[in-house]
DNA sequence: CGACCGCTTTGACAGAGGTCAAATGAGGTT
DNA sequence: AACCTCATTTGACCTCTGTCAAAGCGGTCG
C-alpha cells in the first residue's frame, strides 16, 4: 500500500485540532489523551488524480482516512470488468487492523490527502485507545450497511433508479458536515465521471449519459456543465429511487 | 426481534463446550472466563422454515450466533422488489453492538437455531471480553468483505457465472469445517431454494431454472432431485465465475 | 390409487440495457 | 481564434434476462 514514488506525493503534518475531518473520521470521539497519541504517529500523503494508492493483495502496510479528496475502492474480474463497491470521501477510513493484505483495489478520483498511520504501531496503540476502537467497529458497521443497501441497488434497481439513487446519496453525503437535513432544492457537485459512476452502479457509460439526458428532459434536473447537477425538487428525485428512503 | 410466538419455538440451554459452532463463532476465542460469562446468559430459540425471525426497524434487543440452520438477512423496494444481502450460515452473527434497530429482515429459510443473548447485557459484557470484542471486529470485516464481493457479482455477472459462483461459494461453506480444500469433485446440498436462489443472485426464478438446465446440458453438474448438485470437475465449474477465485 | 398443491421447468415473447460507432461539446494550448 | 484531445452524448442495433403463461414433477393426503 501506498507506494514510495515521491515525485507524486507530499508529506506534511497538520494538527488534529484543525483538521476538517476530527469529528466524523475514526477519531471523532477519541479523548486529548488518545489524540495525542494519534497526533505522534500519524503523517499525511498526497496523491494525484488518477493514482493508485493500493492495489488487492499487496501487504497492508498503512491504514489511513481520507481528508480530503475522493477515492474508490473496486473489485476486477479477469476479462476487467470492474465493479467500484466503496466510494471513499472525507472521514472515511482505509484499512483494516488484524488484516495483512489488501482487499480491494484503492484509486484516487481527484487529489486525495490521505492522514496515514502504519499498521503496526496503530494497531499496538489501539489497546489504549478504546474510544477509537468503539469508533472503528462503529464505522465498518455502517460500511457494511452501505454495502448491504448497494446490492439491492445493484440487485434490483432499474437504471433511472440507480442514478436517482446515486445523486441523493452524493447530495447527502456533501451536507453530511453541514446541516443534516436536504434543502428542498440543491446543487450537487459531482466527484465522479459519467464512466467512474457507472462502474459504480453497475452500468455502462452509455446507459448513464441517457439517464442523465432523460431525467433531464423530465425536469427533475438540470446540469450546468458536466459534473454540476441542480435538483429543483428533492422530493420528486426521491421518488424515483423505488424504496422507503 | 425474536418475536414470542411460543407454539414456534424451543429454548433449551447447551453446554458450550458441546456446541457445534464452538470454534468458529462470535465465542471462537473466548477464553474460559469469557465462555463461563457468556454461557451464564446465553439461551437457545428455534424457528421453523419460512418463518420472520427479525424485522427493520423493530427495536433490536437480542443477538445471536446461528447454530444450525440457514437463515436470510433482506432488503425489499416499496414494491416487492427484494434482495438477499446476506446468507446466515452456522456461526455467523446476527445484531450488532451499539445499535439499537434492527437493520435488514432476518427469515429463516430451514429450520434455525440460534444461540442468543440479550443486547444490552452483552454489550456490558463485552468490555470483559476482549477476544470476543476482536472476534467480533473480524467477523464483521469478513461479513464486508463478503459484501462487497457479492456486489461485483451483482454488478457485473452474467447469470451463468452468478450461478456458478453462487454453487462454489455453497460449496466452500459446507466444508469449511472440515477440510478447508475442495476435493476435484462434489455433492452440494443446497440450502435454499430456486426462488431464494434468485433473491440472491439479482435474478428471477426463470432464469435460475434455465441456468440450471444449461449447467446441466454442458456436463458441468448433475442433479439428483433439486436440492442436491453433484460437481464432477469443481476447476471445470470454477472457469465459469469468470474472476480470479 | 388418484386428486391436489407447490415448486420447478420450459416456451414464446418483449424490453431494458449493452455494444459498436459516430457526432458533439468542453477545456486546454499554442 | 483555431486546434487538439478527451469526455460525453446520441444513434442504431442486438442480446440477455425478465415477463407471462403453460406444462411437468414430486410429495401428501384423503
Amino acid at each position: 500500500m501506498l507506494d514510495e514514488d515521491v515525485k507524486t506525493q507530499a508529506r506534511s503534518h497538520t494538527k488534529c485540532a484543525s483538521c476538517p475531518v476530527r469529528h466524523r473520521a475514526v477519531c471523532a470521539r477519541a479523548n486529548s489523551d488518545e489524540l495525542t497519541l494519534l497526533d505522534s504517529v500519524k503523517f499525511y500523503k498526497t496523491y494525484q488524480a488518477g493514482q493508485t494508492i493500493a492495489l488487492r493483495g499487496d501487504p497492508l502496510e498503512v491504514l489511513s482516512s481520507v481528508v480530503s479528496g475522493t477515492a474508490t475502492l473496486s473489485q476486477s474480474m479477469e476479462d476487467g470488468r470492474t465493479q467500484i463497491v466503496g466510494l471513499l470521501l472525507p472521514s472515511d477510513f482505509i484499512g483494516r487492523p488484524g488484516r495483512d493484505t489488501v482487499a480491494h483495489d484503492v484509486t484516487a478520483v481527484t487529489e486525495v490527502t490521505l492522514c496515514c498511520f502504519r499498521r503496526k504501531p496503530f494497531e499496538n496503540l489501539l489497546v489504549n485507545m478504546p474510544h477509537v476502537q468503539v469508533r472503528l467497529l462503529e464505522m465498518t458497521l455502517d460500511d457494511l450497511d452501505a454495502a448491504r443497501d448497494w446490492m439491492l441497488l445493484l440487485g434490483r434497481k432499474t437504471a433511472r433508479e440507480k442514478i436517482a439513487s446515486f445523486l441523493l446519496l452524493i447530495a447527502h453525503r456533501s451536507v453530511a458536515n453541514a446541516e443534516k437535513t436536504l434543502a428542498n432544492e440543491v446543487r450537487i457537485e459531482l466527484p465522479l465521471s459519467r464512466e467512474t459512476m457507472a462502474t459504480y452502479l453497475g452500468l455502462t457509460i452509455e446507459t448513464v449519459s441517457r439517464q442523465f439526458t432523460a431525467l433531464r428532459k423530465d425536469g427533475l434536473i438540470s446540469l450546468d456543465g458536466t459534473r454540476s447537477v441542480f435538483v429543483p425538487d428533492v422530493a420528486a428525485l426521491a421518488a424515483e429511487v423505488g424504496d422507503g428512503e
